[in-house]
RNA sequence: CGCGGGGUGGAGCAGCCCGGUAGCUCGUCAGGCUCAUAACCUGAAGGCCGUAGGUUCAAAUCCUACCCCCGCAA
């Protein structure tokens, strides 16, 4: 008797877990709950979640509620009578009617040593507050945000090259790869679930856009941390000087090196990168990208673009 | 029809408003200088100016449509 399962996911990172339930032998996926299309991207047209566009190449039904505590919703989930839930980044809470549903529980993966950072942006938060590591967690679900008790855990390293995106990339596939480790251990009930400790409880909020403004009164190893945290989304961006009014630059990579100088200031610009004054030390620009034009090495951007020493930006 | 920027020799940009010999930085190639060099000097190659129409004596430049890239917003 194979044992049913929904899915509900919506970002990217669900994919990975969506997959390996889906290559996993034994399981049933009975359906992928995910949200609703949403305008997006450059003319607002409607767009699948990732989640709904692996689901649909892989010919897994899609179920797409409004919202997860309606009684319709929860009718249609009672009807696919699932023996277990599986939930990554979908983005909706969900009502103990839900929760409590499934003979096995909610299993949650969380892409951060609970108890810290418990939230939506714990990858970013994680980088922002210089953790040597991270990791994922598959929790069973309770009322709470991501404060059900641990089942298990994975940590991985926050490497000097890693930013959001590829710390994001290898979460998704460590992750995947404990759920399908751990579901069958839990439905074995060889794994007594571990109340997250009080201590060390830490909570992150939603990224914004304006967070990716850089102050160049920071230390370099702050702004660092905010460049690769706010890589790729919303991305870390200053101000170039230009008539007749400044242009959006957004920095894709930068290293900190040792150097002082007033912040904002271009101390300087050639082919090995572009550096600017800090509060301390200074930062190296790799990798940037003016608004309208696409990405650039700091050699190709000053082939065409002059950046004398002196100027500012901010 | 959400707002906006852009597609110009291999790369990045200027030129477009005020139509009329396609320019700059870098790269490539050749030669020179040098103990030497990614440095410097000299020279050369390389472009149907995104595509298709239109206006005009003449279009990279003005008009129309389409394709592609990007920023904002979501």
């Amino acid at each position: 008797m194979s044992l049913r399962i929904v899915f509900m996911g919506t970002a990217e990172l669900a994919c990975a877990s969506l997959l390996a339930l889906k290559h996993t032998p034994g399981l049933t996926l009975t359906a992928v709950v995910t949200q609703p299309d949403k305008p997006g991207g450059r003319h607002l047209q409607l767009q699948p979640s990732p989640v709904k566009q692996c689901a649909l190449r892989e010919n897994l039904p899609v179920l797409q509620p409004v919202r997860a505590r309606d009684e319709s919703f929860l009718a249609q989930l009672r009807d696919l009578a699932p023996d277990l839930i599986i939930v990554a980044a979908y983005g909706q809470i969900l009502p103990a009617s839900i929760l409590e549903l499934p003979r096995h529980g909610c299993l949650n993966v969380h892409t951060s040593l609970l108890p810290k950072y418990r939230g939506a942006s714990p990858i970013q938060s994680a980088i922002l507050h210089d953790e040597p590591e991270t990791g994922v967690t598959i929790m069973l679900m309770d009322a709470g945000l991501d404060t059900g008790p641990i089942l298990t855990q994975a940590a991985t390293p926050i490497l000097p090259e890693d930013d959001a995106q590829t710390l994001h990339d290898r979460l998704a596939q460590l992750g995947a790869e404990l759920l399908v480790k751990t579901i069958p251990d839990h439905l074995a009930g060889k794994i007594p679930p571990r109340p997250q400790p009080l201590e060390g409880v830490s909570h992150t909020t939603k990224i914004k856009k304006a967070d990716g403004q850089l102050d160049w009164n920071l230390p370099a190893r702050v702004l660092w941390n905010r460049i690769r945290a706010f890589t790729p989304w919303p991305g870390a961006f200053t101000h170039i000087p230009a008539a007749p009014q400044p242009r959006l630059l957004k920095i894709w990579h930068a290293e900190v090196i040792a150097r002082s100088g007033a912040p904002g200031e271009i101390l300087a610009a050639d082919a090995t990168g572009i550096i600017i004054g800090c509060g301390q030390n200074a930062l190296r620009i790799d990798t940037l990208q003016l608004e309208g034009g696409r990405r650039l090495t700091a050699a190709e951007f000053l082939t065409g673009h002059r950046l004398p020493a002196g100027g500012k930006l901010g």
